[in-house]
DNA sequence: AAATAGCATAGTAAGTTACTATATATTACA
DNA sequence: TGTAATATATAGTAACTTACTATGCTATTT
């Protein structure tokens, strides 16, 4: 329900690779930059990648880029990046307490799963940028 | 972002407190017909007591009854009846790692819980009745 | 070779989830 | 009055998640 830490500290990283030219940052600048904890954020980096949201180089003057343009990265990439939310939740097939076929939620839930992620892709990375850096 | 168990189990609860005159039903006979685990449920039948969402009567022929009719329940009240999520989650309060005055993504998040929350009150008991007892 | 980076694995303390167990309090009914 | 049936309160538990830190290895630049 409410936006985790992990999306706050990803969100806040991404934002200092949209800046400008959008120029190759190590997780070190990143994170003194933005105050955030080195070692965690690695982490989420690691997994923005996986999730193709972000490229790296290795070595020294190694570092990450946005692997597309920040109109073209949402929340929900973001989020579901980080976030491992893998659960799609369908009625009955989760545990045993089910009724099968008589349980007929699983439709809603997909609803309701569907409008929360268009919901969540409505917010492009460069429109928080905008947002974050205080556009009127 | 999935539905979380404890709102399924608290929505098919709910569902068998919303049929015809409302009558009152023992968590005992509100498990049996939905085939759920009765003292798990118990827990989610207090916290929904406590907001407010139903009504109880104790000893024997005690039950649950709803408190308002079931078009003025919403998925939201539920969710935030038996899910905790207390954590409002406001930028810079929750942890060291955020530059304060700098940091402006609370807007943001705040922004997003109101939409989110704007989607789940969209849903009433009434209709998730429907939905669930295939009204086409 | 040495410094600087990413990356992989794993450990950890606190909290959450999905339960169960036990004990107590309240009421209906015989 | 007693007892069965209920709600309610507290707490325990195993598995998992969260928000981190630690260690070590690999890749790249100088």
């Amino acid at each position: 329900m409410a936006v985790s830490t992990k999306t706050e500290y990803a969100l806040r990283a991404l934002l200092e690779l949209t800046g400008d030219g959008g120029g190759s940052l190590s997780a070190q600048a990143i994170c003194a930059r933005q105050n955030l904890p080195k070692k965690y954020v690695e982490h989420l980096l690691g997994a923005m990648k996986n999730a193709g949201i972000i490229e790296s180089s290795q070595g020294s003057k190694g570092g990450y880029t946005l692997s597309r343009p920040s109109h073209k990265i949402t929340l929900y990439d973001v989020m579901r990046a980080v976030d491992d939310s893998n659960h799609e939740m369908e009625c009955g097939k989760s545990g045993p307490y089910c009724r099968g076929e008589s349980c007929r939620l699983g439709g809603l839930f997909d609803e309701i799963a569907t409008r929360q992620r268009r919901l969540l892709n409505s917010y492009t990375l460069a429109e928080i940028g905008k947002i974050y850096h205080g556009a009127t």
